[in-house]
DNA sequence: GTCTATATCGGGATAGAC
DNA sequence: GTCTATCCCGATATAGAC
């Protein structure tokens, strides 16, 4: 059903503490031996499951972007209006990042995704760009959206998203949702409408058909 | 004029080359050769201006927090409405760093950051928390702001100063305090008037008798 | 205030036994 | 699939000459 690929359970437990550990840490400051020690193993045995560091955060780059994506090449094939494919999205998109045991909002956002040695993530965080651009251009046209300027509105919609990655204080997906939404639409009293027919929206959850994350 | 610490050529060179790569590589990404080597002079060098590496992350977390810190504390003994302080204070924090020749939004949100080297630092950032939230808490009080909670609605405006951090292409404060104020504003067409009246608030630029930044 | 030289440590990664 | 042992490198920081 799922489109991720399976995993021994090793792997997985290597991906969820280093994603722990890089939320807290960042990446560079987390060692592989920090990895292998809060999860109760020797070091050299986290090569046994990845080839280098790198490909830690590449595998938690990918889990954490595979879905979103899909997901919006899903809802780009029905014939919902754009702030209602936005609100479904967002709501989707959130959650997920949210509950993945591995993916923190923090791991999109480091640094060190800028070096060279990633230049297949930034390509994808490029795409999740042009996901939420697309929309809220198509917003726009449709005239749901007030006027702006559609790459400014989308960073800013996308920098909400780190507002549920903060320390010691979770804002809910509801609540980002709600202030984007605000923020962005024409006539704001239509929120309760809109998000009623995101709700109503019918996707596949397992994602059949949708784009392949490596195009 | 300035509350800023006099410092010589060679330390605002090192802060400010420090910062650049910081926000591209990471802070553990960052190593001193690599401050020292973009600078052109030998590692070893650094250290007569800064005792240790996080000495370095701790001073630009200082310059970045200090001037906003300082004009809360002058807004605060203004009689405007919270929603007019709130307007002013996101500008002129804003265009500080965005303006700033070493400080950068990305420094403010560096994992690193969290550790216990840097409680002081973290203080600051708390003290800069409570700006928000309680500028926010005001403006509800004062009927400007619609119901929502104070916190979450500080998250959030707190996460968009990113929008201004993300590399390729920058967000300008004028979109972000419209962003924020539409969503945050019981009334959003009363933002014309809210930010006339807080262009014309008169502080002291010289943040003279502002509360200091050891407090 | 910058240099060279260097001490010391921790990090990524590999080899080979079990 | 995990272990021990180890290699090699790069990183922070210090000592002492100029």
């Amino acid at each position: 059903m799922s489109a991720e690929i399976t995993r021994s359970p090793a792997a997985e437990r290597i991906l969820r503490t280093a994603a722990e550990l890089i939320a807290a840490r960042g990446y560079s400051g987390t060692s592989t031996r920090d990895i292998a020690a809060a999860i109760g193993v020797q070091q050299p045995a986290i090569y046994k499951h990845f080839a280098a560091k790198d490909d830690i955060l590449s595998a938690l780059v990918r889990l954490g972007l595979e879905r979103p994506l899909a997901l919006a090449g899903e809802l780009a094939a029905t014939s919902a209006p754009a702030v209602v494919r936005l609100h479904r999205w967002l709501r989707e998109s959130l959650e997920h990042l949210r509950d993945s045991p591995y993916v923190l909002v923090s791991i999109l956002t480091t640094p060190e995704l800028q070096s060279e040695r990633f230049t297949a993530e930034q390509h994808l965080l490029e795409r999740f760009d042009r996901v939420v651009i697309d929309m809220i251009e198509s917003g726009r046209r449709e005239g749901d959206i007030r006027p702006l300027n559609p790459t400014s509105a989308a960073r800013l919609v996308q920098s909400l998203f780190d507002a549920q990655a903060l320390p010691e204080y979770a804002v809910t997906p509801a609540e980002i949702i709600e202030f984007a939404l605000i923020a962005l639409l024409a006539d704001p009293s239509r929120l309760p409408e809109i998000q009623r027919a995101a709700d109503a929206l019918i996707v596949s959850t397992g994602m059949n058909g949708a784009e392949d994350i490596s195009g």
